[in-house]
DNA sequence: GCATCATTTGTACGTACGTACGATCCAGGG
DNA sequence: CCCTGGATCGTACGTACGTACAAATGATGC
């Protein structure tokens, strides 16, 4: 493994055990065991390596997400909604990790030019991707407006319950809850309460 | 305005413009004018005051958002669903300051333990009162499972869509696409796809 | 008008930061 | 064998950070 691979490494540990803002150069290279003066060499500034090192980590987390989705439509349609969110809620309690690194990415998309438009353009291909796999359609079809709402839904859903996991994952609903409720919600939509 | 409160407004404007971890003590008294050494004086810390204001900003977002639901809910039972939808997704482009300050926040609740725990205690609590507010019935009452379930759903889509709208406002869906785009996915609950 | 106490100001201290740069190491080729 | 170029290392520079503290200021009660 080369020092440069040690230093991305090293990088993600500090951004989910320090955060993105405090994690040092220093911290970098004594997580990862190499040289302080390796960061400038092999990726030019500090930032730049933290920045790449969340963009993977946020990459990942993508698709743990996407896995878990495939995984759950693949057990048959049957109650399809009630298992894909089963699988999604039970999942996420096992992502913290990663989830930190994601939430330091995306606080940091306001301040950072590249991670903002590599962020923007990955949660398109993630909301196509989900919308694809929910609908059970070919992922270049997906570009009508229900399939694109459908994966903006799917896709706020997994980030907010994400953010939910992080804050209070004991109180995450169970699959069948969130779909019920799900049911609900849609099935207010006609008339009254 | 005591020079108190121009620290906590020169905060919160640097929270929004250069981040939580980016700002200075330096830039906080630059943007209140009030005098670097109040910080100290008036909340022991830089980042006392930081959390304060992030705790603060996350508030007005909560408040805010709270409002638009009622706003909705009150505009009579027909659709409300969409109306809802309809009226919270044009609000979150409005609110980018306020989303970007709680991004802050979420980023920080790993490591500040302060802001970890009210905003736990908030996430609890917006829970309850959007289930109150989407169901229509008494927060006191919003005990039972399926209501807990439905603040969790709301709640995941509002940080959802408010992620999205951070991210790549333009292509937040519609109120009316949203809402179908819910009702295909709860739909798909029973059978096939 | 003076004493008191909260607030505001000016400043300086110690520290830790990111990065630049020259020295050193070490394969692989001539 | 030495030469060469990439990689690693040691270090030091300049800077900017958070905070402490004494002096100055101003309002309040007597």
């Amino acid at each position: 493994m080369s020092q440069r691979d040690d230093l991305i490494a090293g990088a993600k540990k500090c951004l989910v055990e320090k955060g993105y803002s405090r994690t040092t150069a220093r911290d970098i290279a004594a997580a990862s065991g190499a040289h302080l003066a390796s960061i400038g060499y092999h990726f030019g500034s500090k930032d730049a390596l933290m920045n790449l090192a969340a963009l993977q980590m946020q990459d990942e987390w993508g698709e743990m997400i996407a896995e878990v989705v495939r995984s759950a439509e693949a057990d048959g349609p049957p109650h399809r909604l009630r298992i894909a969110l089963d699988e999604l809620l039970a999942a996420l309690p096992r992502q913290r990790e990663l989830i930190v690194a994601a939430t330091q990415a995306y606080a940091q998309v306001e301040f950072a030019d590249d991670i903002r438009g590599t962020m923007t353009e990955a949660s398109r291909e993630a909301r196509r991707e989900l919308a694809a796999l929910v609908l059970g359609i070919d992922p270049a079809r997906a570009g009508a407006d229900t399939a694109r709402a459908t994966g903006s839904v799917v896709y706020a859903l997994v980030v907010g319950f994400a953010v939910q996991s992080l804050l209070d994952p004991d109180s995450l609903p169970t699959g069948a809850q969130a779909a019920d409720a799900l049911r609900t919600l849609a099935g207010r939509s006609g008339g009254g309460a």
